[in-house]
DNA sequence: CAGTTATATATCTGTCAACGAATATGTCTC
DNA sequence: GAGACATATTCGTTGACAGATATATAACTG
């Protein structure tokens, strides 16, 4: 079963999710930014996409893909539970710490 | 390289941690409660221990394993720009709707 | 329409790593 | 010695990846 987390762990996937914080970016922009050859990059943003964590429109002769905030909220509700432990923790001193600077 | 994401990737390691949220847990519990052998179970805990997710501590002839949520602060940090869209987002409406009932 | 650019998809190859299952053995503690 | 656990080994399977290459599609350009 290929889950959002197992699509996460791959680097070369999360170079370019991080290349779409930006904003939408065409094919060749990924391409060019993530260094993978084109076939390689297009595959991975199928695998993004088939995820739910980037969408796609076109744009002339090109491609653009954007992120899809919504596809990594199944993470976050997963990962928030231990979040909580970490925030309720000995760390909690300090941020209030942090916070006053 | 053996980053925190290929770690989560394996679905019976989110068992066991998912296990662990009840608080420390000697091995025997996750055993049965994962439905891994022990020799399986005790891999993947190394697995977590080496990745900083889970600690170890003895107690008598037994071993607990306790969660250690620092190990999920890097996660959750590379996640945060991606969540903070989504709550910048179309969401953001009906969830503060959400919160008025 | 023909040619070009941008992208998608497919195929094949080779490599590599992870997994479960089974089993054996070591170690520590009671 | 028995129970609880760790570690190691072997085996077989499966799946993911990069690289290379070829081809398909769609849109723009002249």
């Amino acid at each position: 079963m290929t889950t959002t987390f197992s699509v996460l762990a791959e680097p070369a996937r999360r170079d370019i999710l991080d290349l779409l914080i930006a904003g939408p970016r065409p094919v060749g922009d990924l391409v060019a930014g993530s260094g993978l050859s084109q076939p390689n990059t297009s595959r991975h943003l199928r695998i993004l996409r088939e995820a739910g964590l980037v969408e796609r429109r076109a744009d002339g002769q090109r491609r653009l893909y954007a992120l899809r905030p919504e596809g990594f909220v199944d993470v976050e509700r997963w990962l928030a539970p231990y979040v909580r432990l970490w925030q309720d923790g000995l760390g909690a001193l300090e941020r209030h710490l942090n916070r006053m600077e």
